[in-house]
DNA sequence: TGCACGATGAAC
DNA sequence: TTCATCGTGCAC
């Protein structure tokens, strides 16, 4: 298990999002080590995308999606649930990549396919918020063993209100797994 | 200072 | 299809 590195995240939102499918997701929580394998993800590509927090532009809410690569945006949807993202590209970009749904590896309760779900089970809440993901308590590995399984492209979740950007095909997640929020 | 509205999940 | 529940962003 290697822990990626910074240089992972500053790159293509989508690019990231396609090659987090597979990685682990690792939460050393009160509870005990959290492990996670994300099995699908969206991608937000910036202001200029519609259906991205970011495209309010920098707000309170939005300056970690503006801030430096690699570090978590969690935030309150529905004031019930938690949804985290990863964030990529260079600083002032305002990308990120929403994971919503994991597969059990470690110490992982109940449900986890959808994003409130997944944050339930890994035990992130708003205190996470701008967390380093390089740090040694919540951070995303490569896994010893890594196969490549096929990808499915679809549009994204809950976001008809974007208009066309709705329609893109940003929401990724690996075929035929059980665990995939909506197949 | 007030208010409409969610990148959801669960119940009906 | 409906509803719980509250922080955020923007109107006034």
């Amino acid at each position: 298990m290697q822990k990626l590195p910074r240089s992972f995240y500053d790159r293509d939102t989508a690019l990231v999002a396609r090659e987090l499918l597979g990685k682990w997701l690792v939460h050393v929580a009160p509870g005990g080590e959290r492990i996670g394998r994300i099995v699908e993800v969206e991608a937000y590509l910036g202001p200029h995308d519609r259906a991205s927090h970011s495209s309010r532009g920098l707000t309170g809410r939005t300056k970690v999606m503006f801030g430096p690569p690699g570090h978590a945006y969690v935030y309150l949807i529905y004031g019930m649930h938690c949804c985290m993202n990863v964030v990529t590209e260079r600083e002032g970009h305002g990308a990120a990549v929403l994971l919503r749904a994991i597969e059990p590896v470690r110490n992982i309760a109940g449900r986890t396919h959808g994003p409130g779900l997944l944050c339930k089970a890994m035990e992130i809440d708003r205190r996470l918020n701008s967390h380093d993901l390089l740090s040694d308590d919540f951070f995303i590995a490569r896994p010893s063993v890594e196969d490549a399984p096929p990808i499915v492209k679809r549009p994204r979740i809950g976001v008809d209100y974007a208009g066309v950007w709705a329609r893109r095909h940003l929401r990724f997640y690996l075929k035929n797994n059980p665990f995939v929020s909506r197949p």
